[in-house]
RNA sequence: GGCCCCUUCGUCUAGCGGCCUAGGACACCGCCCUUUCAAGGCGGCGGCGCGGGUUCGAAUCCCGUAGGGGCUACCA
């Protein structure tokens, strides 16, 4: 909303800080977006670092997912696992030392203090602040502990927390980059723990102190951090007033992705969990687009562009502060558009794996998927659905009568749809399949034109049939349903020994069924 | 409860005082095209939460109010 653009050059740095637990979400995947764009734009870079200092909760699988669904994304990250830079290491579990130092010298200083209460101690006061309508939060019971208290405590034998302190009276503010001015007061952000009792390091320490030692310009986080900033800022002030640091980052928070209803989006909702895209044929280009629609927009009336073009775009303006809802509708349409852009061969490509998936090739030599002649199939049949798909898994119900054989290979058997079988294939079809049969059993020249022309010849003016009554026996016999890619070059495509055979037997049905 | 954020068609949004009898996209509904289904074309339905101000003039600014959401952990 309000950037000073003059600030704003190669010195850019952002970061993205995921925490390897379960499986990447959508949304992360959006601010994800948005901070690989945001540092492009601006010519900057993008730290990848790895928030796993929950060592109860972590995964190394997760940790991959996440890898694996940024480069999927084609978010590339300029500091990073696996990339390195001047700024490692990248996983937290790695630093401990540099918290454990950060800690020590905010303890020297005042800037944080040990705090000896127990868990059940602060869940008492808890509730009895909740009992007498106060704020919840830590009083500061521990904040001025004299040395004798102090001692008296470890002579008990009580652990401590170290609790960050917070600065009295004070108005802590910021000009967000998308909400612009907000601010709070410092009365209302309680003293925060630091470090666990075991002197392991918490989010709340790490975060900031990582951004401040990473160099971060710029912070683009989810709404759910907003109110972690006004702790963060004085920690941050802290952390250059000590040295640590050469300034407070800027701060930017993001809207939500919701869900249904008005609930962020869940992991119950299997649109929010990543994984659902790639499996189900999304392209990267679709979702980076929908994606990036939800909290952004272009300001013209366009809505379909390349990462290329977000990238080109994409200056931290324009975000916008209302949460968005998560529309897979709108997301498949946009998906859609990009696969009717592809190349014919480049959507074959991306085809052949859910072909593959389905049991659908005999394959080739030299790991290909296809052999040669089921590649030549392909290219020829992606013209005919390209535009009747929206996801790269829906070539498998419409090209897979192309792909199943006599039960002689290796193949899935033909087989029809039972449901438009029963519905089409019935005692009257008979006469059209046998017109049919015979008509095409004749045509000296199987092309797509000739088909037409002899289906037309001999159950359009020969049987008088509407057309739609005349073709659609054809289709289900040959294709197995009722909506299938252009039937005259399907039949082509299909050849006529297959065409012939699936003719006669969906004949024989419908004969059986008189 | 406290603090904070948000509020334009069903959904995502454009709009930053007059260009707005509010534009686009998705969805939905018609019609056209058509061998099915799509795609495409044309058209339709549908919105500034409410109340006060400020102003010649407000979707746009201010205040209030209502509603929604987040945070309030020795999770991140």
């Amino acid at each position: 909303m309000t950037i000073d653009t003059s600030k704003l050059d190669n010195s850019v740095r952002v970061r993205f800080p995921p925490s390897p637990t379960g499986d990447p979400h959508v949304g992360m995947v959006r601010s994800a977006l948005f901070n690989y764009a945001f540092a492009r734009h601006y010519g900057g870079k993008l730290v990848l670092r790895i928030e796993d200092t929950d060592a109860a909760r972590n995964t190394e699988e997760s940790y991959q997912a996440i890898l694996n669904t940024l480069r999927w994304t084609g978010i590339e990250w300029d500091e990073g696992p696996e990339v390195g830079g001047e700024f490692g290491p990248y996983r937290q579990s790695e630093r401990g030392e540099i918290y454990a130092d950060t800690a020590a010298k905010l303890l020297e200083a005042g800037k944080a203090y040990p705090c000896y209460c127990t868990a059940e101690e602060l869940e008492a006061a808890r509730e009895k602040a909740k009992a007498e309508k106060r704020a919840p939060g830590y009083e500061g019971t521990c904040r001025n502990l004299t040395a004798e208290q102090i001692a008296a405590y470890e002579a008990e034998g009580r652990t401590h927390v170290v609790r960050f302190r917070m600065p009295e009276n004070r108005t802590i503010s910021w000009d967000d980059l998308v909400r612009g001015a907000i601010s709070f007061e410092s009365v209302n952000v309680p003293d925060y723990p630091l470090l666990r009792a075991d002197g392991s390091p918490l989010y709340t320490l790490t975060n900031p102190t990582d951004d401040a030692l990473m160099g971060i310009t710029h912070v683009l986080r989810g709404e759910d951090l907003l109110s972690s900033t006004p702790r963060q800022i004085p920690l941050h002030e802290a952390l250059v007033e000590l040295g640590l640091s050469k300034g407070v980052p800027e701060f930017g928070h993001l809207p939500f992705v919701m869900g249904e209803g008005n609930k962020k989006l869940s992991k119950r909702d299997p649109e929010a969990s990543f994984s659902f895209y790639p499996r189900t044929g999304y392209l990267p280009e679709g979702l980076v687009n929908y994606l990036a629609l939800l909290g952004w927009s272009l300001g013209n009336d366009e809505e379909i562009f390349s990462l290329d073009e977000l990238v080109a775009a994409f200056d931290g303006t324009r975000v916008s502060a209302n949460p968005a809802r998560f529309d897979l509708k709108k997301c498949e349409a946009i998906n859609a558009v990009h696969l009717r852009a592809l190349e014919t061969e480049d959507l074959a490509k991306r085809i052949l794996p859910f072909l593959d998936r389905e049991g659908l090739l005999l394959g080739g030599t030299d790991g290909h998927l296809a052999n040669e002649e089921e590649w030549r199939t392909l290219l020829a049949a992606v013209p005919l659905v390209q535009e009747r798909m929206t996801v790269l898994s829906e070539a498998i119900g419409m090209l897979g009568f192309l792909y199943t054989g006599d039960g002689s290979d290796a193949r899935h058997a033909f087989a029809l749809n039972e449901d438009d079988a029963a519905k089409v294939l019935t005692a009257d079809a008979w006469p059209t399949l046998t017109a049919a049969f015979a008509a095409l059993d004749a045509l000296p020249e199987w092309t797509a034109a000739a088909i037409d022309e002899a289906l037309r010849t001999a159950l359009i003016e020969g049987l008088g049939l509407k057309p739609k009554n005349a073709f659609t026996p054809v289709r289900v016999a040959v294709t197995g349903r009722r909506v299938s890619p252009p039937l005259f070059e399907s039949l082509e495509l299909l050849g006529r020994e297959r065409t012939l055979a699936r003719l006669r037997a969906a004949d024989a049905r419908a004969r059986a069924a008189a």
